[in-house]
DNA sequence: TCAAAAGTGTTCTCCCTACACCCATGG
DNA sequence: CCATGGGTGTAGGGAGAACACTTTTGA
C-alpha cells in the first residue's frame, strides 16, 4: 500500500490503551492481551490500537474494551496521555490511556479474546512498550479516585454485601478496615439499598444483600462528597 | 512547501494548550491570548501550539508557558487530552491540555505576549475552539487538586500572609472561611514555617509573613495527605 | 475615640476509632 | 457445644465549626 496520508508538518500516530480492573472477591485483577506481532511479539500488554479518525478518544477505548470483553457499557475514565518521543521503536506513538472498571461475571472472550488473560494486581509481568509505567499511573489514580467516586460499585455484582465491598476497598487502598466501622459508615452515607434477599456466603450464616443506590449518589455529588478512610 | 510527510494511514495533528492560572489578591486569573490567524482570528485563546516531534507534551506546555510567560520552572500538570473530530474545523486537531501555577508578580511579556492578557475567571469572553469547556475542566480539576496538594503556593509569591493564603482558597474554591478556623488548620498542618518579618498589607497592623515548607510537605506526601474544606 | 484588621482562645458537637456483645449456623 | 462469621451497640478522643476577646493603628 502507498503511503498516501501527507501532510505538511509531522504528525504523530495517536493510539488509545485501556486499563481495565476487574475484582474476583479477592485481589484486584487486570486484563492483559499477549501481543502477536513485533515489537515485543510474545510479551503481555494493555489492550489498545489506533483511534479511527472519525471517533473521539472515549469512543476509541469503548471500542477496544467491547472487542476485549463484550462489555457495551462500562465505566471508562481518561487517566493521562503518555507523550514520551521513544515510548515505540516504530515511530511516535502518542496513547491517551483509560482505565475501566468491568463487572468480571459479566466478561466472557470477547471476538480479541483468544490470547486475554486477568492477571492480579500483584502478578503483573514485564508489559510491553511503557505500559507498566501506565499500569502503575492507573492503579494510583483508581485509588485517589475512590475517595470522590463510589467507583467500586462498578466491580461488582448488581447485589452485594457488605463484606464483599470492605474487601474491594481494602484490595483497593491496601489496607485494612475494621468490619463494623466500615459497614457504619457506608450505611451512613445512604448510597446503599438493603434488600431482602439474602445469601450464604461460603460461610455460617447468611448475609444481606445490598444495591447501589445511583439517585442518592447522583443527589450527594452536586454537594460534594466526600469519602474518608 | 510540498505535503512531505506521508504515512500509510492517516494520522491526526496534535498539541498542547495551556492554562495558566494567576492570582492577584482577588480573584483567580487566566492568561489569554489573542488569535492573529484564521480560524477564530481576533477571538480569545488559550495559549499553545502544535507538538514539535522530539519533545514530550510536557515539554511542548513548559515551552509555551516560557514564551507567554518567560517563566521557566513553573508548576504544570497534565489534566485531559481532548479529541472530538471535529474541535478544529482545519484538520483532525488533538490537544493535550494542561494548566499551570504561575506567581503572576513574575510574570513580565514574554515573546509571544504582546497580545496576551490577563483575565480574571469571571469576566472570561468567549474563547476560539472548544477553549471554553477546557478551561471549565482545568478549573475543577484545579479546585480537586488542592485538597490533595498544596498547589495554592505556586500561585502567591514567597512571603505571604495567612490572610493572602485564605483569600486564594477562597478564590479557588468559591466559597469563604471563618479566619480562625482557617489559620488554625493551615498552622496545625505544619505546612508553613513563620517568618520574623512582618508587613503592612494596606491595613491598619502589620501581619506576619510565612514562606511554604516544601521538607515537611513532601514527607506529609508520603503518609497520605488531605486537606479538607 | 472609633472602626477595622490581626492575633489568640473556648466550647460544643459530631464523627471516627476502638472496643464488646449477641445471634445463627455447621461441624 | 463450640468455633466461625454476621449484625449491632457503646465509650472516648480529636478535629472542625461557631463564636468572643484583646491589641494595634489610621482616620
Amino acid at each position: 500500500m502507498a503511503e498516501q496520508y501527507c501532510y505538511r508538518y509531522p504528525h504523530p500516530a495517536v493510539t488509545t490503551d485501556c486499563v481495565i480492573f476487574g475484582f474476583d472477591g479477592g485481589e484486584l485483577q487486570v486484563l492483559l492481551v499477549e501481543r502477536g506481532i513485533e515489537p515485543y511479539m510474545g510479551r503481555w500488554a494493555l489492550p489498545g490500537g489506533f483511534l479511527k479518525m472519525d471517533e473521539t478518544a472515549e469512543e476509541g477505548a469503548l471500542r477496544e474494551l467491547r472487542e476485549e470483553t463484550g462489555l457495551e457499557n462500562a465505566y471508562i475514565q481518561q487517566f493521562h496521555t503518555f507523550s514520551d518521543p521513544r515510548r515505540d521503536p516504530r515511530e511516535r506513538v502518542i496513547t491517551i490511556a483509560y482505565y475501566a472498571l468491568v463487572k468480571i461475571q459479566n466478561v466472557y472472550g470477547g471476538d480479541d479474546a483468544a490470547s486475554a488473560c486477568w492477571f492480579p494486581l500483584s502478578e503483573i509481568p514485564s508489559l510491553a512498550f511503557d505500559h507498566d509505567y501506565i499500569l502503575r499511573m492507573a492503579t494510583q489514580r483508581l485509588r485517589e479516585e475512590i475517595h470522590f467516586q463510589p467507583v467500586g460499585f462498578e466491580l461488582l455484582p448488581e447485589k452485594f454485601t457488605i463484606k464483599e465491598l470492605q474487601a474491594l476497598y481494602e484490595a483497593i487502598l491496601g489496607v485494612s478496615f475494621d468490619r463494623r466501622n466500615f459497614a457504619k459508615k457506608m450505611l451512613h452515607l445512604e448510597i446503599l439499598t438493603e434488600l431482602d434477599e439474602t445469601v450464604w456466603p461460603t460461610s455460617k450464616r447468611e448475609a444481606k444483600l445490598y444495591r447501589f443506590n445511583s439517585e442518592k449518589y447522583e443527589e450527594m455529588k452536586q454537594k460534594g462528597y466526600r469519602l474518608e478512610f
